[in-house]
DNA sequence: TTGAAAGCGCTAACAG
DNA sequence: CTGTTAGCGCTTTCAA
């Protein structure tokens, strides 16, 4: 018993394709009390389930919408991914989700499998700088909508006021009186919009600081590792305060502290994304967020509105602090 | 400039739908290498790609791969499904995601969804116990291999070998000297096999521990809080060891550790999952991961042969002890 | 109320 | 070497 169709079903009741048609698409006004129910009736014995790809060829019945994520493991993505298919996946809209793994070529493939699988509109981490990658989305007419990094092409993108978020952080570690603020950041890449803006802000925000001392230390996670170490092994100069420029970098922060010791040192750590460590380590100053909610309705808002939102937006973060709760 | 279709790149090259079908299928031999070359040059310049839910209507031409997972958070799935797409994913064979949320309803949809949407092959994180639901998948002729749980349905399944991994871990509490210990799990729901499963095996390993007091904590995350924070109260009585039975009861014990100043107290925990903390907090003495590798390539495996591998897989757990690495 | 026919984009026989 | 034709599962005119 192979996949029933339509035609399966009409003949087992004895009318024409185009009545289970019409059942199917809820549209019962032609229809005898009698043929409705006999329909139902045997396609709920047969389990049938109409082929969207079938229904979408000719006419377009069911929006698909592919979430293409970056990395799967950073608590940003899974968020986003969790809400906007919550919001969304329903009989109407499918929600499909990809993983780029943070590689150019498989963000390529994607995109093509994207448009060969006729997708309608796509919400995607990008990970490359290749405008043609996101004009292909363009000219099928697929509704984008960028997060977190500035695309290279023309479009909706939704992304955290990296720029606030960094000017709060260090307006806070001063006020509590730290003279001397290290920053982690993973490697500068241009194209990696919250990295570049958020080292681009602290500077910033140093230059009117004289008072403080700033280190920055950047790089791979190895490399990050390496230049935590020599930091707090040199004994002469360790800083009091650590921004983490995401959660990784905190992590890589805390095993290092760990390492030499330097937990329950009272350190002063403000870190971005992360919050599932904040209760579990009292150096954790504070933990900024992304407003998650309302990112998704935004993204929403441009899928649907796709001409007029063509804009970058940013969100103020959300600013979890010790002891405020 | 809408979709471009076969029709469309014809035209343009002075030749018949066929041949350019044919060039899509990498069938060469009978064209004429003017006439390949120039389909080439059109395709190249309008960024053609056929969609393959036409090409899929007749003939099957692309795999599709459908992953639903219970929970993105859980690190074991979010392994799984990145080695999975990894090994996988190709211009042959689309891998999409899915993710059920720990919902029986959402599930419902979205193996219907896989359904209606031609997917060929499915690995599911069961998260109900409706048998209804995984027939669904059998009756359309679609792969299916089951992970982490039992399904109510006779299947492919791959899980950890949950007896040997607390078999394990309480022989190396018990070796370590501990005397109390005491065992974390969320609600015992019949039909979530690693949590029964788990807990069985603790309670069996306990009855040839004469010697040792065992204590075993369950329920929602929010009363096991309560319950682990009633027993860290009562000064009369605290283990000196705890296992937690996944990752999620791990960070419900090290947050009330940490509330009630027991860290550094030299507890011994082990832990089912949670890999990434265990560099940061010395009282991890154990952690157990799932052979991920080893897992995938059963998983395809049995997708591969669905009829011959109808049978329960269950893998040998990795061990990561303190001192070891 | 219902059915026949055309067509969506694509592939594969089969003719030329 | 290339084109014609039929058909995949479904929806929608349009006619009965």
């Amino acid at each position: 018993m192979g996949q029933v169709t339509i035609k399966d079903i009409a003949e087992m009741a004895g009318v024409s394709k185009t009545i289970v048609s019409q059942y199917l698409n809820n549209n019962y006004k032609f229809m005898s009390a009698k043929t409705k129910d006999k329909i139902e009736k045997i396609i709920k014995e047969t389990n049938y389930i109409p082929k969207s790809s079938a229904r979408n060829l000719k006419f377009k019945k069911i929006t698909v919408l592919n979430i293409i994520v970056a990395n799967l493991e950073s608590s940003f993505s899974t968020q986003i991914v969790q809400q906007m298919d919550k919001r969304l996946n329903s009989e109407k809209i499918h929600v499909i989700i990809s993983n780029s793994a943070d590689d150019e070529k498989k963000e390529r493939l994607l995109i093509e499998q994207a448009i060969s699988q006729d997708v309608d509109q796509v919400v995607i981490f990008p990970v490359s700088n290749n405008p043609e990658h996101y004009q292909l989305l363009k000219r099928n007419n697929i509704a984008t909508v960028y997060v977190d990094r500035l695309p290279s092409e023309k479009g909706a993108c939704v992304l955290l006021d990296n720029q606030e978020a960094i000017t709060e952080s260090v307006a806070s570690l001063v006020a509590r009186g730290n003279k001397q603020i290290a920053y982690l950041s993973l490697p500068l890449v241009e194209y990696l919009t919250p990295r570049v803006e958020r080292l681009q802000a602290f500077n910033q925000a140093m230059t009117s600081e004289e008072s403080v001392l700033p280190t920055v230390i950047s790089g791979s996670e190895a490399t990050l590792k390496k230049r935590l170490e020599t930091l707090l092994k040199s004994k002469n100069y360790v800083p009091t305060a650590f921004i983490a420029s995401n959660d990784t970098c905190l992590k890589i922060l805390l095993r290092a502290l760990k390492e030499y010791h330097y937990h329950g040192k009272d350190f002063d750590i403000v870190t971005v994304d992360g919050l599932e460590l904040f209760d579990l380590f009292d150096d954790i100053y504070m933990t900024i967020e992304h407003p998650i909610a309302e990112i998704c309705t935004k993204i929403i808002d441009c899928l649907n509105n796709q001409t007029d939102n063509q804009q970058v937006f940013r969100f103020s973060p959300i600013y979890y602090r010790r002891g405020e709760k």
